[in-house]
RNA sequence: GGCGGCAUAGCCAAGUGGCCCAAGGCGACGGAUUGCAAAUCCGUUAUUCCUCGGUUCGAAUCCGAGUGCCGCCUCCA
């Protein structure tokens, strides 16, 4: 079997193939960083994680890149020109610059916390100016842009695959005209490259003028082909940047390399909360803080987002992350009786008992992830293991094997606790001062204790083999 | 107004022409186990896939119409 993904440009599931046989080349559309990431953010970067793990796992080297921009995202596509930053950082009456480099520190922690690996580059917009000042000259020679004054704008209409991504096409634009006319652009449609503004504090001297910045979308092409050549296998992000953001992308990097842009175009669906979108107002923008003052951990919220299959809407709600946290506490149950059974706790007396169980879940794991990513379809693969081992038992040999592919499905999801517990040594007292008063039959004395431990984080289960303990996340 | 997506049990969520009287999870209910147990286990929980038509030997899966919800086109992953 081999791995399909959905590519929003061709509309259709294809056989994943790299460009170079063994190596990835993904591009993930990174944080704009004015701002803490909310739990949307969140999902989309988990997505690439799990790709980037999945590809992995199939035996691919894959160069992740996934960039920060800290500069150039105007507020207004149609140009009226503040930076996002910049308008964050006249409300903080900070410099943006500061703003910028407080927001990656949070992003990447969140990123941390969350399990995700680590990129192989995270670029940054603002060290890439000279590349963007490249690609716009390039434009500008072969006449895909045009300058006015001290800006340069594309111009759509020299680029007649422009909409093919997103259905958008300057034909479709203009039939929905609600884009602002602006004077001196040649058409509405068309998107600034560079712009000229004194009043702008980030800014670069060029050619076109002392007081330049870039626009939003050359950063990516700019980034993209710096640090991994001109043609992608993957390019994924939130399905808002499908337009403008990535459509103007592959205008951009296709006029200027001539080549295709990017092999794979994957975006994440929306997350809505309480069945909408989540809102300032509303104030249901969540961000892992919010999540862990109430009680979850980052894993938990992991697994709660990419649960679902990431092309399919998902409402988030703190039930589901309630939900989540019951669910991968079944996983956790699983992990610790495959690691007790390697240790000869609680096995079967024939070593290959659940060999079977084992054999069907491997396959339909794998089979769900090489489906598009559906998550889904992998997690039933692990609860029907679990079910099977709880019913009919495992022997030791089977577990030994059941452990190599839990950490796989590890490797694959980053959702699993593999490292394995133990108990310090005032645990093992109470355990064993709670089992001389159930002894003595002492049961006040041994509820106490039992609660004691329960404070510390372990469960413990009275069953006919003796006394089993967890530790619950 | 233009472009696109989604609608499956109380809830979350796979499946996209026969293996489906529809996976898995949460919850609920019944039972087991236990000194007790909020812990654990077992069982039950959609003859049906938004509605109405159609295509087909056969549809949750294809086509048409309708309804509802969502996203993009403006900030946002």
């Amino acid at each position: 079997m081999s791995f399909q993904v959905f590519d929003s440009l061709s509309k259709e599931k294809r056989v994943f193939q790299p460009l170079e046989p063994g190596v990835v080349r993904m591009y993930n559309c990174g944080p704009t960083v004015y701002g803490r990431a909310h739990i949307g953010n969140l999902r989309t970067f988990l997505f690439a994680d799990v790709l980037r793990r999945w590809l992995e796992c199939r035996g691919l080297r894959v160069v992740q890149v996934m960039n920060i921009t800290d500069v150039g995202h105007l507020l207004d596509d149609a140009d009226e020109g503040e930076d996002k930053i910049e308008a964050q950082a006249r409300r903080e009456q900070r410099d943006p610059w500061e703003i910028s480099r407080g927001f990656t520190e949070l992003f990447l922690r969140d990123m941390r916390a969350l399990g995700c690996k680590e990129p192989a580059v995270r670029p940054k917009a603002s060290e890439h100016v000279p590349e963007m000042l490249a690609i716009i000259e390039g434009l500008l020679a072969k006449g895909f842009a045009y300058q006015v004054g001290g800006d340069v704008y594309y111009e759509v209409a020299k680029f007649p695959r422009y909409g093919r991504l997103s259905g958008n096409t300057v034909a479709e634009l203009e039939a929905g005209a609600r884009i602002d006319v602006r004077e001196e652009k040649r058409h509405p449609a068309d998107f600034a490259l560079w712009k000229s503004d004194p009043k702008h504090l980030m800014k670069w001297t060029s050619r076109f003028g002392p007081d330049g910045f870039p626009g939003w979308h050359i950063e990516c092409s700019a980034m993209a082909r710096k640090h991994l050549g001109d043609q992608l296998d993957i390019h994924t992000g939130g399905e808002d940047n499908v337009f403008p953001h990535h459509e103007c992308e592959i205008a951009q990097s296709e006029a200027f390399t001539e080549k295709p842009f990017a092999n794979y175009w994957m975006h994440a669906k929306f997350l809505q909360v309480d069945g909408g979108k989540m809102s300032k107002r509303l104030g249901n923008v969540w961000n892992l803080d919010d999540v862990e003052a109430r009680g979850y951990t980052p894993r938990q919220l992991r697994f709660a987002l990419i649960r679902g299959h990431y092309r399919g809407p998902l409402n988030f709600t703190w039930g589901i992350l309630e939900e989540a946290k019951s669910a991968l506490a079944k996983l956790d149950d699983l992990v610790s009786d495959v690691q007790a059974a390697v240790r000869g706790e609680r096995v079967a007396p024939d070593p290959r008992t659940g060999a079977e169980a084992l054999a069907g879940a491997r396959p339909r794991f794998e089979q769900g992830l090489d489906d598009d990513l559906n998550v889904p379809q992998a997690l039933a693969a692990l609860f029907e293991l679990r079910s099977a081992f709880l019913e009919g038992g495992v022997g030791r040999a089977t577990a030994q094997e059941a452990l190599d592919f839990l950490r796989r499905a590890d490797a694959s999801l980053g959702v699993l606790q593999l490292t394995e517990a133990t108990l310090d040594a005032r645990m093992q007292q109470l355990i064993a001062a709670r089992a001389e008063a159930r002894a003595r039959k002492d049961w006040p004395a041994s509820d106490r204790i039992r609660d004691e431990i329960a404070a510390l984080g372990v469960v413990l289960q009275d069953t006919p083999q003796g006394v089993v303990w967890r530790k619950k996340a």
